[in-house]
DNA sequence: ATGAAAGCGCTAACAC
DNA sequence: GTGTTAGCGCTTTCAT
């Protein structure tokens, strides 16, 4: 009975004050039907008078599983990750879950540890954007544990999981379409060299669409290794002795370098070379030219992969699926009409688009 | 006895299989010195022949907080959230915590929540970054609640947390001292109209600067309301009437809209006008022109922060105190000499810059 | 040096 | 309908 001086209500802080026991208190507040009005009203006074909140994780610990989802991603610094993070944080708190993240830095270790923090928390699921490697053991380690999850982004090999990613393919043959149709015939595809599926899948697409649709175009294809200090050079000497009338960057931070060794190069886009990124950003209208990009489709894959997600934590059975969702073409202005340039082109008039109002 | 068939060892199983008790098992598995050696061996065996782990939230279920630091922030989207978001993560793992974050989306009502939320969880200190309105009540409900709690980003009057901030002031009268000696006499303030204290803090150190050292130039200022189509507008509107010979972008999608604002224009920057934006992005190295802008010092601030939150969390007392982290003035292109541009202007060159190698 | 016992804040079974 | 009882997985006195 002493008033144990705790900062803090707890349950039987509320119970005693409203005369009824914990338990009472207890069945209020998770809703169920069988209490008495009167004593309903009770409990939510003495709840209001206390100011008392429950505690979500003590109230979990009871049962199997808490109110968590886990999401591991590669890195928060990126467009992409916190776009994706935010949509699936919302979609979590919707459901009645609160979204625990982890970064791993594009660590397979880190990858692996974060799986096991969220096994440990006893998450009711865990999506997980495996590092660029693929040699991860993030997916292993959900599997070994039986634990309920979804992969996005990136997909791995062997593993028991629906996954989400946005359709690499179709988006990578459309870019093909589009420069073939705008008379393009000498294209550079420029890629990591790291085993990332995503990059092979577009590479592949790409080609596959150019052998059935115009095979006399020329397709290079340029692999950067490690940091950007490397994609830098690579992507000059290529330039040296190559000119291409198109580029077609893989992924965001190649669309960056290209943008800027053109630059550097006074190389002018579209003019001399057009330029088609995979990966949209917020900047990319801002710049000159706006660049022509495949937007993935961040909220419809945020959208999926939870409900695919609940759906498996509700005890959904079945063989996992390999869900895709279309990517948006958006076409700005760095993609130029090879043919229609010859008609218009105006020397010296380095920034076209329209004149003011 | 009997194994209930549970998929997880619990700490009873570690010590049974070691044949010790419960309370054994934990002190060796949080490294109290007292456990003599063989028994340290045997429960190591069995955490390692059962692959126990255990529970960090159950463990810390018992003490009056839980090993969890909180960050509120107002988006996940934008590179200086994402990346001070990332230093946490790692500052706070490597001081045995886990970061927990929860986005506001720039709503108050959410920031109380979430707030709220950190409070539920027992968290032995919350990082908030408020909403730009300054009208959250997050930090309120942290003092109400006796939280532990420091702010960083944006300061929020009348709080009594520790406060780390970017120093705007001193960084926003080095770029009018920049501009002042680059010649330039008429320049746009563009900023944000909410009450938001450092964007105030960027105009009127400004001013002052302006005031003591060059009293004849002029300064209009130009505060967006909402969205962005609203700055476009604006924006817009003051370049039909107005041409000062520099825009002092006070937030970083401003800086943007004005790129692009300048592009539909014809406007040519910097030779039209020159461009300095307060707050960095990778991005603004790879556009024509590079963009001068003043950059946050992130992994400071997150330093700092984190610092000053294990300190109080470790009981330290005292003051708060309001921390100001110098910025860094990364002049790159956008920013012209007026009178170095008339000796050595060139028509029609539209894109400076070093020549090819 | 160790284990029994008593919780942390809450929920769930089962009487009443 | 409601209270009692018995834990969830762990920590922590406190005897021994």
């Amino acid at each position: 009975m002493a008033a144990k001086d705790k900062s803090r209500a707890s349950i039987h802080d509320v119970a005693s004050r409203a005369g009824v026991s914990a338990a009472t208190v207890s069945k209020v507040l998770r809703g169920t039907k069988t209490v008495k009005p009167a004593n309903v009203e009770k409990v939510r006074m003495a709840v209001k008078e206390l100011d008392y909140r429950m505690d979500p994780l003590a109230s979990s610990l009871r049962r199997a599983r808490r109110q968590i989802i886990g999401f591991v991603l590669p890195e928060l610094e990126s467009e992409f990750f916190g776009t994706l993070t935010s949509h699936l944080e919302i979609l979590a708190e919707q459901a009645g879950y609160s979204l625990v993240i982890g970064s791993s830095h594009e660590s397979e270790d880190r990858e692996r540890q974060l799986i096991e923090r969220m096994h440990d928390w006893r998450v009711a699921g865990t999506i997980l954007a495996p590092v660029r490697s693929e040699r991860g053991q993030g997916a292993a380690v959900m599997k070994n544990r039986a634990m309920v999850g979804v992969l996005v982004d990136r997909v791995v090999a062997n593993n028991n999981f629906d996954t989400v990613t946005a359709d690499n393919a179709h988006a990578s043959a459309k870019v093909a379409r589009s420069l073939i149709k705008a008379g393009h015939r000498h294209v550079l595809l420029l890629g990591l060299s790291d085993v990332s599926k995503n990059i092979r899948t577009r590479i592949s697409a790409f080609k596959e669409q150019v052998e059935k649709s115009c095979p006399e175009m020329s397709v290079d294809v340029l692999l950067a290794g490690g940091p950007m200090y490397d994609l830098r050079i690579l992507l000059g000497d290529y330039l040296e002795r190559n000119r291409p009338s198109a580029v077609f960057s893989l992924f965001q931070k190649g669309t960056m370098t290209v943008l800027s060794e053109f630059r550097r190069r006074s190389i002018n886009c579209p003019e001399d070379i057009s330029l088609v990124g995979f990966d949209d950003a917020e900047w990319m209208q801002a710049t000159y030219p706006s660049i022509t990009v495949v937007a993935q489709p961040i909220a419809q894959i945020a959208h999926q992969a939870f409900a695919r997600l609940l759906s498996r934590i509700e005890g959904h059975a079945g063989y996992p699926v390999c869900q895709l969702e279309p990517c948006d073409f958006q076409m700005r202005e760095s993609l130029a009409n090879i043919g229609a340039m010859q008609l218009s082109h105006t020397p010296n008039k380095r920034r076209g688009g329209s004149p003011p109002q």
